[in-house]
RNA sequence: GCGUGGAUCGCAUAGCCAGGUAGUGCGCCGGCCUUGAAAGCCGGUGUCGAACGACUCGGGGGUUCGAAUCCCUCUCCACGCGCCA
């Protein structure tokens, strides 16, 4: 969410940045009325306010003095304030809501590097990286590799929960908790803190820190308690400050969490999305960042940085990519993809995003920066970027280290996580 | 799950029983004083607002002319009991 300021005293700039997104300016326009009714409405009702305070300060003065007779002739005066003040307070708070509710739909400020373009077709190759991996046979994709090894069982976890869930089996599973071990130990040398997080969220938690929308299409509700299994760690994780000071000296905040993502995968079909690719749990390893404005732009470098050398040390072949104002979607200001190559596939696919959302999170969830207690602290920047969404780098890696006999190799810095085991065998069952 | 006690300004605390301008200490900011600092003294220190003013005592609702204070409800915390990996 945009700070309302931005409305009132620097709408062009809102509006210059639509006309990069190609948005028309109704909604900034609508904001702007309705930020003017509303402010309209708490004057009069404030004036109403006043005179009722004025009013009961007669009456205790009149009391206190023993004057019945000003007492009740104040108290006659007053009868019906109270009743028109509820009123006004109601209609207040329905103008505050509704100039939110279009507010709430008007995108982050974009980056002045950030590529023009209508969709993805306009994102632009920032950087290659790794070789692209020859076969002396027909790489297979891995819907076949974890078909023949017995690595995951699409039938029975469709019995037991429904569609897009799986069991994950034997060295697979294995593998898995390795790439989790090894990308958070590879974040903590690097300064970041682990974070394991709760993995259901209040309504008011999650609000922040997404569209609405999404808990539509998104986010499982968790009835009767009105909690929201999370999509990924970085909605606690971003959350976890909500309404709080960070104090500048514990600035930038660096996190590194990992948790079971859930969702919900509304409207997603098709043939690519078959197996593990997209699925409504996986284990994902995250980095957080909140830092102050200043920053922002070095950590998320930082946070690409990150990912490349941990990308690179798992010996995977992938592009960077950095997304165009077509493809940004409403809350990161700047947004890099890594797409990795899948040989069976024969394409680049999406494993992981980074993303500066500079002010736009923490306006809504109300984090600020500098020394806790002093007045109109700066809001704070929030960035998060994937370190590995696990059920799709094992993908890669599946794909990208296949041997002839349908075998997969552990890149090297994975072994020692699976006491040296080199290559993964399938499951007998 | 049951019971008891709690939640007040950045932190700590008073006010609640008995409704009538949210007080005090610490911290922080500014001023005086000083070569500079400390101490001391004075003022300020939540939100909206140009200002008058309004709002703010965990959230929501109610009673009332008026609620931190009374009533209802929810959340969270502490302690005890019960249950439990």
């Amino acid at each position: 969410m945009l700070d309302i300021a931005l409305f009132r005293d620097a709408p062009e700039r809102i509006r210059a940045d639509h006309d990069r997104r190609g948005l028309p300016h109704d909604a900034i326009d609508e904001v702007i009325r309705l930020d003017g009714a509303w402010r309209d409405l708490l004057k009069a009702t404030d004036v109403l306010r006043a005179e009722r305070n004025q009013a009961a300060r007669a009456i205790g003065a009149a009391k206190k003095a023993g004057d019945q007779e000003e007492m009740q002739r104040v108290l006659a005066e007053v009868a019906s304030i109270g009743e028109r003040i509820t009123s006004m307070e109601k209609e207040v708070d329905e103008a505050l809501a509704a100039r939110d509710a279009v507010r709430m739909s008007i995108p982050n400020l974009l980056h002045e590097a950030v590529p023009s373009g209508a969709d993805e077709s306009g994102n632009t190759v920032h950087s290659v990286h790794g070789e692209k991996p020859t076969f002396s046979f027909e790489p297979r994709t891995h819907n076949d590799l974890i078909e023949m090894n017995r690595w995951v069982d699409l039938e029975r976890a469709a019995k037991v929960a429904g569609s897009r869930f799986y069991y994950l089996k034997g060295d697979l599973a294995r593998m898995e908790m390795a790439l989790s071990a090894y990308a958070v130990d590879f974040l903590c040398e690097r300064g970041y803190t682990f974070v394991q997080p709760p993995v259901m969220m209040n309504r008011t938690a999650y609000e922040g820190v997404t569209d609405l929308g999404d808990f539509e299409t998104v986010m499982y509700g968790i009835e009767p308690d009105g909690y929201y299994m999370t999509a990924t760690s970085e909605h606690p994780l971003t959350a976890m400050y909500m309404g709080e000071t960070v104090p500048e000296e514990h600035l930038p905040l660096r996190l590194v969490g990992v948790s079971d993502c859930f969702r919900r995968e509304v409207g997603a079909h098709g043939q690519s999305d078959r197996g593990i690719w997209r699925v409504h749990q996986f284990r994902k390893v995250e980095q957080i960042v909140i830092s102050d404005a200043e920053g922002s732009w070095d950590l998320h470098e930082e946070l690409l940085q990150n990912c490349i050398d941990l990308w690179d040390a798992l010996g995977l072949h992938y592009e960077v990519v950095n997304i165009c104002t077509g493809d940004m979607g409403t809350v990161a200001s700047r947004k890099y993809d890594l797409e990795a190559w899948l040989p069976g596939a024969k394409a680049y696919k999406e494993v992981v995003s980074c993303s500066n959302c500079t002010d736009y999170q923490a306006n809504r969830l109300q984090i600020r920066t500098g020394v806790p207690g002093h007045a109109n602290q700066p809001i704070a920047h929030t960035l998060n970027s994937t370190a590995v969404a696990t059920s799709r780098a094992l993908v890669a890696i599946m794909e990208q280290n296949q041997l002839e006999d349908g075998r997969v190799r552990v890149p090297d810095v994975l072994q020692p996580y699976m006491g040296g085991q080199g290559v993964l065998e399938s499951c007998a069952f």
